[in-house]
DNA sequence: GACGCTATTGGCGCATCGTCAACAAGTTGC
DNA sequence: GCAACTTGTTGACGATGCGCCAATAGCGTC
């Protein structure tokens, strides 16, 4: 019983850990459970379990469910995009080839996560993920505009952008084909999604250009 | 005493309905609440009251919460795209820009719950929602390979209808953008979807098949 | 080694969901 | 016309999940 009462001692049944520490380790996993099954199939109860502690903590942390979903969302976001190295030279095809090797070397470490953050669509608005999803891709188009090298003050940027932002939607689709039903080469991916990028600006927004000046 | 208990009988406080009239008028109420919410954030309760009628009774009909909110996506999906009229003659271009032009027509009266349907949900996946996702997108790509006349049988279809699948993505990203965002015109969106799949089908599609020729 | 700070717990109250036996609105038979 | 049957409909029960808060117990500090 003495020894029994020094082993528990030795290993209390409670931690005390950093705030910050644990704060991150619920979040690993509700980051791990939020990516595989959709939002009412995971308990906090169960996010608590995995993490090691009880259900209380998580909403001490992160007051509601949904706050805590939220922040997995921003956080499953945060993952590509930090290393922009130098931009691509050369013509515009080189240029957009370039970018789509990137952008394709950066997703395939996460294909996991990253599949899951731009998984489906389904009914029901939700203004605070959009929230959340139209900043992501505002960031993504700053990449395209500086890839493709166009001037974000010309008349008619907002058309763009609006363009742009379809066709990373495209993006996103296409790469979850080649992902996840491997429907797509990573060659025949590349092929697409330079193609259409540079149909877009070649074409599209000149186009828009000639529009634009005729009225 | 005598005429309350009359009026009593003559509009008894339970009403019984057909089986498939209070069906519908159940699921009436389901679309209209998922459509401008999200799922967690709907309650069978508001259901039933909305529909007049008790939570029980919606279960008694959809079974579960989850598999009345299916239905709704099911329905949600019924565009009416039953009226597909002859398919255009001419060049591709003219055949493109036709079905386009149908295409945005046949939205434009259901703009509402088109976007409801179309929006992105965020992380999380959800096998059922994507499997009626999956279906439609299969019908939209009939669609397409029709109205720019592809033979389904020749090599190479099936990574023809992954970048036709994600030709839809961007179709459904670019109408948001028209519809909800108003930061294109029907003209530009008309523009963008025409150009951008003549692109696909003229270009893309002809690497295509010169790669798969070379090897 | 005692003290204080606060990370952590466990339980309370409330809302929602799925199930089921009982009830009553219509319908049919006589 | 009334009675018996069918079945659409109700109301309540048990279970589960969530938000909240006072009590508890690690861990650093003096």
């Amino acid at each position: 019983m003495a020894g029994a009462a020094v082993s528990a001692a030795a290993a209390p049944l409670r931690r005390r850990l950093a705030p910050d520490e644990r704060r991150e380790q619920i979040l690993c996993c509700a980051v791990r459970l939020f990516g595989e099954r959709r939002y009412s199939a995971v308990s906090t109860t169960e996010i608590a379990a995995q993490a090691g502690v009880t259900r209380g903590l998580v909403n001490h942390y992160f007051g509601t469910k949904r706050e805590l979903y939220l922040v997995v969302v921003r956080r499953m976001l945060r993952v590509p995009g930090s290393a922009v190295t130098a931009l691509p030279t050369g013509s515009l095809r080189t240029r957009v080839s370039t970018s789509v090797d990137w952008f394709l070397d950066s997703v395939s470490p996460h294909a996991r996560t990253w599949v899951a953050v731009t998984a489906t669509e389904g009914v029901g608005r939700d203004p605070d993920v959009e929230a959340i999803l139209a900043e992501a891709d505002e960031v993504a188009v700053e990449h395209v505009l500086a890839a493709v090298g166009l001037d974000r003050t010309l008349p008619g940027d907002e058309q763009r952008r609006a363009m742009i932002r379809a066709y990373g939607a495209m993006v996103k689709a296409a790469t979850r084909e080649w992902l996840l039903r491997d429907t797509l080469s990573r060659d025949e991916l590349h092929l697409l999604l330079t193609q259409s990028l540079v149909s877009l600006v070649r074409d599209t927004f000149a186009h828009l250009a000639v529009a634009a000046a005729a009225k």
